[in-house]
DNA sequence: GGGCGACTGTAAAGTGGCCGACACCGGGCG
DNA sequence: CGCCCGGTGTCGGCCACTTTACAGTCGCCC
């Protein structure tokens, strides 16, 4: 069997970093393997949740819809990351919806299998609880943009956001993963696309960042950053 | 030493629910407590973060402050709540800043003190995950308001919520604990302080609620929750 | 090959909520 | 007593963004 292939992303994923490598091979063959398309909806808000997902390949969304239709993005995940874990811990319906952003694949750990990891995994409360605290700094820097900032200002935090975690210290121009629409960015930063859009426009008018197909560039990180303070 | 006064606010802590009574009893002996004055800072966002607070009178705001001076209140605490628990699990600064909203008061649990119970105290790792767990929720709930959401919107919404936080389940006339000013409640929902008032007054015309001094009344939760879909 | 759907680009009209201004009210303090 | 200060009530002008509308491009599938 490839288990490889799932040995791979666990040992990339934060709550098994200090696990046994036997461990970890031995947990990869309890993982099923999912396969999603492009915007296929990995589980709805409201769910039961029974499961946690760790990122194999691609890029998955956390997004919360409206009664409209509309979406907003709070958080995408690369390889390595997981989700999912908040219903297994206090037992609610899944708080979001997650829906790949591109062709992805996740591992899926149920529920008993994870129960029996917080026994017997040393270490593992603790990985749950850096990452719960991790993801409650970034949610309040979401609030903190909503609250003080235009969509210019958001707009440019997004992407310097972005370019952070994808090339944390970069100086020079830096090029994004982008798996994203104008519509997603909009999602993200709470505007329409239109705006965005325009907004873009202006930036790239700027020399600020550059624009390719399936691909952004950002040339001028420091002014970007300037752009998002209030 | 008045160690009743600690003994009863760590008993409504979720923290300590599991612990025994001496664990408790000899907890409290250990903690200092501190006094607040309206408005008064506990911490600012950026202080390192070197203890945990539990709330034992009062009422705790936290908020995020903008550049200009206007601020974002992410959160309100009453006794039994605890707050700054983030800074001591990641090792990072404050993410917010926490201040009185009323004459409070809270017991300061130091962090070796802390990391100490973390081993002698079973359940209190699960009690943290929970805790972080519904913060997330809350965060996350926000986040939605602000995307979704119209000012009138989030107005109702937020009452609702402080609604049934302060007496769940109640149908009848509901009164609020009211320490907030019209800024604070701005501050809340991401406003003005003129649109709040012009908005709470649309909603005393309506008759969905009824305003003394230092008290709100909810007269008409249904048609509030109605107001804040949407 | 041609049509269709997803995405991008752009512009005009319409509006929610901000900003600035000012008046009022009560309570604390010199 | 009278002043000042923090909080409330109210209003008009203005602007950032939304809404609505439509045109252009690309790739895919029938």
């Amino acid at each position: 069997m490839d288990d490889s292939f799932a040995v791979e992303a666990l040992a990339r994923c934060p709550l098994f970093k200090q696990a046994s490598r036997n461990i970890v091979e031995s947990l990869a063959g309890r993982l099923r393997r999912r396969r999603f398309r492009r915007n296929e909806v990995i589980f709805h808000q409201g769910d039961p949740g029974d499961a946690l997902h760790i990122v194999a390949a691609g890029a998955v969304k956390i997004l919360l819809p409206s009664a409209e239709g509309d979406e907003a993005i709070i958080a995408t995940l690369r390889p390595g990351d997981f989700f999912g874990e908040l219903a297994l811990l206090d037992g609610a319906s899944r708080s979001a919806t997650a829906a790949a952003l591109e062709q992805s694949e996740t591992l899926v750990l149920p529920r008993d299998v994870f129960i029996g990891l917080l026994d017997t995994l040393p270490g593992l409360r603790d990985a749950l609880l850096a990452g719960l605290a991790h993801e409650l700094r970034r949610l309040t820097g979401h609030v903190e943009e909503l609250h003080f900032l235009d969509l210019a200002g958001r707009l440019a935090m997004r992407l310097s956001r972005l370019a952070s975690e994808s090339s944390p210290g970069a100086t020079t121009e830096i090029k994004l993963d982008w798996p994203y629409t104008q519509s997603d960015l909009a999602a993200m930063i709470g505007g329409t696309r239109q705006s965005v859009n325009r907004l873009l426009s202006e930036l790239v008018e700027d020399g600020l960042i550059r624009i390719e197909p399936d691909a952004l560039f950002i040339t001028d990180l420091d002014e970007l950053a300037r752009r998002a303070e209030r």
